[in-house]
DNA sequence: GCGCTGACTGTCA
DNA sequence: ATGACAGCCAGCG
């Protein structure tokens, strides 16, 4: 597990229910603008139940993906939670 | 240390 | 508006 993991890892945390933040706003909140594709890139790989990763979304509104059933999981989880896509 | 890969993003045709 | 292309970053062999 890196730092970058970690705060990355955190930064999903911070998101709340019923809201989504896209690769690339959680790269800057980390302070690694640019790095959205490093950040989907720990969502794919590091599958923690203790991190909202389906409450991570593209920047252009899409899903994009999801390692628990794709993105139709993804997008019944965020149905449930309150978000309208 | 090098090169490839990927749940991305912005620009161009 | 839709599809293709190139750029960027961290992780892994």
């Amino acid at each position: 597990m890196t730092q970058f993991t970690t705060d990355v890892e955190e930064a999903v945390r911070s998101i709340p229910a019923g809201e989504v933040r896209s690769y690339q706003a959680v790269a800057r909140a980390i302070g690694r603008p640019g790095a959205a594709r490093a950040v989907a890139n720990v969502m794919a790989r590091n599958i923690d139940p203790t991190v909202p990763c389906h409450r991570v979304i593209r920047a252009d509104g899409k899903l994009g993906g999801y390692n628990r059933g794709g993105e139709e999981a993804k997008r019944a989880i965020l149905l449930s939670e309150g978000y309208q896509c």
